[in-house]
RNA sequence: GCGGGUGUGGCGGAACUGGUAGACGCGCUGGAUUCAAAAUCCAGUUCCCUUACGGGAGUGUGGGUUCGAUUCCCUCCACCCGCACCA
């Protein structure tokens, strides 16, 4: 029994150091070798590494060291994703500055960093913040302006009250701002947009090359996007006498084929017709306001009655000048979709059935379902209050009587056009992207406003527009808006006294191209070089949480197409591959009187159960759940790694669950990965290196021909649960392999050889997911050079092939016993074997064997009956 | 409401194209070593009956296809996630 314990103390930090000064993991990018960008999403700067970081970095980690081994020319680089509000929280809270807050954390991160040993190439670091990146983040919006792909338009918006912002309808979560949880309000303001409706149609269809993202991403893409098809139709208003309103009312409906079911139509709140007449009329004035107060907060839209207020207008329909139906303000229609407009068909909408019900407005069954008898289904359904809303056919709809759901609707539109009232058209759920922010710490917008000129782009040699550093925090709101001096300028235009845009970008437009940043990141000049650019890209394994699905992953999308629309580069789509990792949970604690308790601060009472560290009281244990601050079921990665090392911390995260799931932290779970490294650590060291080189099999004792095999297998094993991101199934194979060289005695004839290189083999395989101990492995064994730097191995197909199996027997489906036979063996050698065996045979008994089904390799079936 | 996913021992999870369910680990039980503890090592560990041999049940539920189903099809249940008045 030897008391040799691995230190990781001193190994760790000593392979860190030997693959920095051998530039290890910087990326040639001479093109000698296959490119390979691996990229997890870069951290904001927080200040502190928590243990989603260290998932999210491991398994970028172990993807890198992979694919370099395998021959690849690895690009895994760093950054800071460092512009954003919390540095602005805390300039509130603690008087720093934002700019000071932000790069003293990025500093502390990048030593929180260093112990987790990862194949970085830190060359590549950027900083988001820094002049340095966000002068071409400006250069490349005023490109967008250039070609028609940001524009400012005056519109509603959402609006944070906490953050005092807008938010991006990406950033809106059931009616609440993302990040401060309260709901947001409705306002009007000028905002700079980018056109990524443009490429809606491009983006869907892309979703569905991206093979290698998982499915549920795209699909959540896919819905976020929304296409719809149906048509634009007018409606002639039938206005009072001596006003000036609208002659047309335009509606969107993907319902066309029900047009002769129309019993109303419904303008939104936010519908400029709406305003029109709320000027002369005060009732729907304050019934306009209701509206926008009630907002879209909460599940309160989903019990919101449906309201209407009654403009008193009618509107033709389009089929028949004789049919008028009344103009409604509804509450439930959405401005920014389709026209702002509808025309209700209560009998195949249910909320335009609330609404006829409400109101007593008609319901005229047009569709009836094909098996029904239309008149007794009609008169049901007329006097119900549920809409059918299901396939069927036209009934009651003149020239498209008895079509069927899709006919119908393509008759109805070619209709619609012949007569010059509208057309078919597709329609999206995707609105452009708003991107202005009414907050400091952000790229300045790089526009200047001019009473005489407008809007007028920031020339190129002027650019970058740099923040200023000499700003208060003593007042709400923005303090570009009220600092004395900066946004007075004179007009690049016209020479007269203008305004700064005082907004900034939406910090989303910083991780919007920063891959293509990494490809080039100290390029003065340009945000990077198209030939770099197109060298690197798309990233290869993009890795990050799922929370990103439909913000930064679909703008990600978008804006690299605007970049190629602008010439940057020549690629569309980012990122290759994608994979989502799971969340990092640890159990909860709570007082009885409901108050959160940390880990540490409790403990096991003799009986098990769960009470506080400090006077013994009862603790109620809660479920695994989110480490959050909140919740207090935190754990420090820097008191882990301190503690057991990174590749004990490293092996724990992998092993535990596959990488995509959500894991559990535990405090035995880390300690069975510290047991491995020891045990692994002693197999080594306890063990004569100094073996010689590897005799002929035939010579060697079966049993180590048996290690030779099973580093073969591992090799096989190893390599594809590594290539499918399986990887705790990976460690399960490194360590089945561990536990068969441990059990070789090396006694034996060619033992010590296979020994070797059993472990020499298993050092390489594990390298990517425990790269220190390995490492000190290689060194140790007296092998040449890094690990870091060695070849993947390759596996002998023919020394997988065993040449005795076990087969399972069943009878009549259910197992009964196993025999052993050569490979090779023929069916029926393997059929007497089976029905030779007792178990077998005391179920045949009495019973007519009927067949024997033999599948080679696997499994004899002996039915009888 | 719409869309999607998941469900396997006490726990995390394995199981290639349908072919010996529970790999690997955690926990637990017993033993060795130790003055003792830690660490380590050995044995066992799906459940039920049986000293054993062996038998029965078993992958959320109920059905189906098949010689054979964790795997394929249908029903239902539970939990999780996304969207949510999108016309």
């Amino acid at each position: 029994m030897s008391d040799v314990r691995y230190n990781f103390k001193e190994v760790e930090p000593r392979w860190q150091k030997a693959w920095a000064d051998n530039k290890s993991f910087v990326s040639s990018g001479d093109g000698s070798k296959p490119k390979y960008f691996v990229l997890e999403m870069f951290p904001y700067p927080s200040g502190r590494l928590h243990m989603g970081h260290v998932r999210n970095y491991t398994l970028g980690d172990v993807v890198a060291r992979f694919r370099k081994a395998q021959g690849f020319d690895v690009l895994h680089p760093m950054g800071w994703d460092s512009f954003g509000l919390p540095a602005e929280n805390a300039a509130l809270e603690r008087g720093i500055h934002p700019g000071t807050w932000t790069r003293q954390n990025i500093a502390d991160m990048r030593e929180q960093f260093e112990p987790l040993g990862l194949s970085l190439d830190w060359s590549r670091e950027i900083s988001t913040c820094e002049p340095a990146y966000y002068r071409h983040e400006q250069k490349i919006f005023l490109d967008f302006v250039k070609a028609g792909l940001a524009y400012r338009k005056e519109s509603w918006v959402n609006w944070d009250p906490v953050e005092n912002t807008v938010l991006a309808n990406e950033q809106v979560v059931d009616g609440k701002g993302w990040r401060s949880g309260v709901a947001v309000e409705r306002r009007k303001l000028n905002q700079w947009f980018l056109k990524i409706t443009d490429y809606a149609e491009d983006l869907l269809a892309a979703t569905e090359t991206l093979d290698r993202w998982p499915d549920k991403v795209r699909l959540m893409q896919h819905n976020w996007i929304g296409r719809s098809e149906g048509a634009r139709l007018e409606w002639s208003v039938l206005k009072p006498e001596g006003t000036e309103l609208p002659d047309k009312l335009e509606v969107f409906t993907t319902r066309p084929d029900t047009l002769f079911g129309a019993s109303f139509c419904a303008i939104s709140p936010n519908h400029p017709l709406a305003a029109e007449l709320a000027e002369n009329n005060p009732a729907l004035a304050d019934f306009v306001a209701d509206c926008n107060r009630l907002g879209t907060s909460e599940g309160a839209i989903e019990k919101a009655e449906k309201k209407g207020f009654d403009t008193g207008l009618t509107a033709q329909h389009p089929f028949d000048p004789d049919w008028e139906v009344p103009v409604y303000v509804a509450n439930f229609v959405l401005m920014d979709y389709g026209t702002g407009a509808i025309f209700g068909c209560p009998a195949h909408d249910q909320r335009d059935m609330d609404f006829a019900r409400k109101y007593n407005l008609p319901v005229i069954c047009v569709v009836a379902p094909k098996d029904a008898d239309p008149t007794a289904f009609a008169t049901e359904l007329e006097a119900g209050t549920n809409a059918f809303t299901g396939d069927g056919v036209a009934v009651k709809s003149e020239f498209i009587n008895g079509m069927t759901g899709e006919d119908a609707k393509r008759v109805a539109i070619e209709k619609i056009e012949a007569e010059k009232n509208g057309e078919g058209v597709v329609q999206y759920r995707l609105r452009d992207w708003g991107v202005s922010r009414q907050r400091y710490w952000g790229c300045p917008v790089p526009i200047i406003h001019c009473d005489s000129c407008g809007a007028v782009p920031v020339p190129d040699t002027d650019l970058p527009v740099i923040l200023p550093d000499d700003v208060t925090f003593d007042l709400p709101g923005n303090p570009l808006v009220r600092h004395p001096t900066w946004k007075r300028v004179s007009c690049p235009s016209c020479g007269k006294a203008a305004e700064r845009e005082t907004d900034t970008f939406d910090t989303f437009f910083e991780s919007s191209w920063y891959f293509a940043r990494f490809c080039d990141p100290k390029n003065e000049t340009l945000g990077f070089d198209k030939a770099a650019a197109n060298q690197w890209l798309p990233v290869d394994q993009y890795i990050g949480g799922v929370e990103h699905a439909v913000l930064h992953l679909l703008y990600a999308r978008f804006f690299t197409r605007a970049l190629q629309t602008c010439g940057y580069l020549d690629v569309a789509e980012p990122f290759d591959g994608l994979f989502t990792q799971g969340m990092v949970g640890h159990e909860t604690y709570k007082n009885p009187d409901g108050s959160w308790l940390s880990p540490d601060q409790v403990t096991q009472s003799e009986s098990g159960d769960a009470i506080h560290i400090d006077d013994g009281t009862p603790v109620l244990i809660g479920r695994s759940e989110k480490m959050s601050k909140s919740k207090k079921n935190t754990v420090d990665p820097a008191y882990i790694i301190g503690t057991y090392g990174a590749d004990a911390a490293r092996l724990f995260m992998l092993s535990d669950s596959p990488p995509e799931r959500d894991m559990e932290w535990t405090d035995s779970g880390i300690e069975g990965a510290w047991r491995y490294l020891n045990r692994l650590w002693r197999m080594v060291a306890e063990t004569p290196i100094d073996a010689g080189s590897l005799p002929a099999l035939d010579t060697m004792d079966t049993a180590a021909v048996e290690i030779i095999k099973a580093t073969h297998k591992a090799i096989a094993h190893v390599t594809e649960a590594l290539e499918t991101f399986r990887y705790n199934a990976a460690v399960a194979h490194i360590r089945e392999f561990t536990n068969a060289i441990g059990e070789l005695n090396v006694e034996l004839t060619g033992a010590l050889p296979a020994r070797r290189f059993a472990v020499e083999t298993l050092a390489i395989l594990a390298n990517p997911l425990i790269p220190h101990i390995t490492e000190e492995i290689w060194a140790t064994l007296g092998c040449n050079g890094l690990l870091a730097d060695q070849a993947w191995p390759k596996h002998d197909p023919a020394l997988l092939v065993e040449d005795i199996v076990t087969l399972g027997v069943q009878v009549n489906g259910k197992m009964r016993g196993t025999i052993e036979v050569a490979t090779e063996a023929d069916k029926s050698t393997c059929a007497s074997a089976a029905l030779a065996l007792p178990t077998v045979q005391a179920q045949v008994d009495g019973k007519q064997v009927r067949k024997v089904i033999v599948i080679p390799g696997k499994i004899v079936n002996v039915v009888v009956g």
